[in-house]
DNA sequence: AAAATCAGCAACCGCAGTGAA
DNA sequence: TTTCACTGCGGTTGCTGATTT
């Protein structure tokens, strides 16, 4: 037996609503509110409309401080950094900008957003040479010592974006038992109950179950703030957690070895995991449901990666080993 | 000027989660 | 404990106006 219809689809109207339609809904609403039953609600409103489609309508663009028209580089900014970060959870991402829908920050990214991305990194290219597998040595250690010149503090704890720790745990392997990799003073370990312990450090433990990626202080760590509301994310810097999405930009960009990321799929549900796996896999991914694409080539150095997942006995070697990042059975 | 293509976005669809009966 | 109505979410579709050929 299927599941029994919303409304009778025969007998509803679809398509743009009309003026006439907005103020009807808009103003039952506002005298009586929803009665909390959005399927009953166009029969009281005297609409010809399913239910859900009423409540989108509200939601989307009746309700009041609705904002609409362009999104402002600091909004911009929001996104991308919690796209890193979640993926594709538009409602979690709208919850972090007030007036703001899911719908139209799925329609943002789509359209735009990404496209400004890839322009940005683009223009990256165009100043300085990738970073990556096939990065010659001298470079990758150029980099490496400004990467943590730069971010390495007095109390030798770097500064962690959300978004590193985050996506290290994405690509954390699910079905090994442990996996480790430990350089310098720093220790990084996966689980496969998908947790990271910063065994080093003792800042935070992160998991990343149910589809929500979280952190939370562990042996006496201290977090004034949380990245996400729904996540509670919090992330170590200096010992203590900050605000991650001023830190956005200082991030280090390497590129992938494709070896690693193809060893740590199995039956992980992260979308932001998903959707690499698909790039990497495919080569490209799709942006729209036209034939449109971006390559995994473009997107990958917007993705930031933990220094200290990349630090081994040496350094250098780890982006021609990836068994070295401990992603891979030995 | 007309046709084709593109871009933006509102709206729809179907699935999963939730809670009441 | 099970069933089912309802809600919320993310992916997708398709319409419309703008731009290009």
């Amino acid at each position: 037996m299927g599941r029994a219809p919303c409304c009778d689809k025969a007998n509803v109207k679809r398509g743009p609503w009309s003026p006439e339609e907005d103020s009807k809904l808009k103003a039952y609403i506002e005298q009586h509110g929803t009665g909390g039953n959005w399927i009953t609600l166009p029969q009281k409103v005297g609409l010809k409309r399913c239910g859900k489609s009423c409540r989108l309508r509200w939601l989307n663009y009746l309700r009041p401080n609705i904002k609409h028209g362009e999104f402002t580089d600091e909004e911009d900014n929001i996104i991308c950094t919690l796209y890193m970060s979640i993926g594709s959870r538009w409602s979690i991402i709208a919850a972090q900008l007030p007036g703001r829908t899911d719908n139209d920050i799925k329609n943002y990214w789509n359209t735009r957003l990404k496209k400004k991305l890839l322009l940005c990194n683009k223009q990256r290219k165009d100043h300085r040479p990738r970073t990556g597998y096939n990065h010659n040595k001298v470079d990758m250690m150029k980099e490496q010592e400004d990467f943590f010149a730069t971010h390495q503090t007095t109390n030798n704890a770097y500064s962690w974006s959300p978004q590193q720790i985050l996506f290290s745990t994405l690509i954390a392997p699910q079905n090994h038992d442990l996996a480790e990799c430990s350089a310098n003073s720093h220790n990084f370990q996966y689980s496969s109950t998908d947790q990271a312990y910063f065994s080093q450090d003792q800042l935070c433990q992160i998991s990343s179950t149910n589809h929500l990626a979280s952190m939370n202080p562990v042996n006496g760590a201290t977090c004034n703030s949380s990245v996400m509301v729904s996540g509670g994310a919090y992330y170590p810097s200096n010992g203590v957690c900050n605000n991650g999405l001023q830190e956005y930009n200082n991030y280090i960009s390497v590129g992938l070895d494709h070896d690693v990321l193809n060893s740590t799929s199995t039956g992980h549900s992260q979308q932001v995991d998903k959707s690499v796996l698909e790039m990497v896999n495919s080569s490209t991914i799709s942006t729209t449901s036209q034939d449109q694409s971006t390559s995994w080539e473009e997107l990958s150095p917007l993705v930031n990666y933990p220094p200290s997942v990349f630090e081994t006995v040496s350094p250098y070697y780890v982006f021609e080993e990836p068994r070295y990042l401990g992603l891979l059975k030995q």
